[in-house]
DNA sequence: AGAGTTATTGATAGATCAGTCAACAATTAT
DNA sequence: ATAATTGTTGACTGATCTATCAATAACTCT
């Protein structure tokens, strides 16, 4: 029983998101973000806190979006080895501006480091996500002879989890598609038997 | 004919460095500099021009260094391989605090992304280095047999350079010494024969 | 010693920052 | 209709931001 909210808060995160990807947490200021989510000051505050918490819910829709494709490639093909292919190709994405917007979640690394107990806790949950969706398919894949048996299948995960990180910061640095997908080419061999 | 500058100009900068490593540019004040660097606010516009110039002052001398480090790594090690191993190892700084800091470039990369001129030609410059120094020692290898001939050894080096970003995003979150080992060995040994 | 040059110091400008306050508007329940 | 509740609007606060100015200090060369 009260005046109903005028926009919508998920559209509105999102728009917020596409500032914080782009710019950072710092660079970011609210009246950056006011205009981009076309909404006034107080309904910033009164809906979603201050800056960090609007920052937080961001990161939070951007890495449950993201994991979600993540793990949709990883997991559509029939071949695990071609669900670590897509994965890793996938990083790269098609369009030239989103691709060198590169990953939000590792944008929060390189500001924040590990000194932020929120934002690690958040990345700690994709990690194990993407760990445990990887290294099911690394022991399908040895399974049926498409992956090095003599493989460790942990370090393979880890392997595939750090080739991503380099692919996704390489796309910020203004890495071309081709070169992100010989890259993710090479390193989905180095894993076959 | 003049007063003479009161501190030291390259030990200024190692210590403005000190601080846009862990922060950033965007999080790291001119005052907070001041502090750091034990200058007045005049001092440091008239010798850096001001904090963006101060800041790639920084970095270039931080890519200097930390280049250097990288070459002696590689370079050092009779054994092609282990050159490669010790470049990638290296990454991995013993000290906590140190390896947390990651790497100040990646840093770069992810707050201003491609988007600045000045920020790409010091990148370019270091990876053109790197690159003719593993891909020297990727053929290296090849010759004597240590690293698998039948890899493309531009793929091969790009493929180091991929994992370097990968590691140095890594420590940046937080991991450990073990587990860098860990995964610099893993890689490693993707390219023996 | 004095002129010329550069560094340091402290004050301050002007903009921008995150966040709050108070008045007003829109809705629901009674 | 009216009370209660919540959203919106715009002004505003105090802090902090980068950068500059003017005055003073330290040095060298003649």
């Amino acid at each position: 029983m009260a005046r109903p909210r005028e926009f919508d808060k998920t559209e509105a995160v999102r728009k917020a998101t596409r500032l914080f990807w782009a710019k950072g947490f710092a660079a970011t200021s609210t009246d950056a973000l006011l205009t981009e989510m076309g909404i006034g000051r107080q309904s910033l505050y009164s809906a979603f806190g201050d800056k960090r918490r609007l920052y937080l819910q961001s990161m939070q829709s951007y890495l449950d979006e993201v994991t979600a494709g993540h793990l949709d490639r990883l997991n559509t093909p029939a071949s695990p080895l071609d669900g670590i292919r897509a994965l890793l190709t996938g990083i790269a994405a098609v369009d030239d501006e989103t691709r060198a917007l590169g990953c939000m979640g590792i944008g929060s690394v390189s500001e924040f480091g590990a000194g932020d107990p929120e934002l690690c806790r958040m990345r700690d949950a994709v990690n194990r996500v993407l760990f445990e969706g990887v290294i099911a398919r690394i022991e399908q894949g040895q399974s049926a002879g498409e992956i090095d048996s003599h493989l460790d299948a942990r370090q393979a995960t880890e392997f595939v989890l750090l080739t991503m990180i380099g692919l996704q910061v390489s796309a910020r640095g203004g890495a071309d598609l081709e070169s992100m997908h010989r890259m993710a080419a090479f390193a989905v061999d180095r894993l076959t038997a």
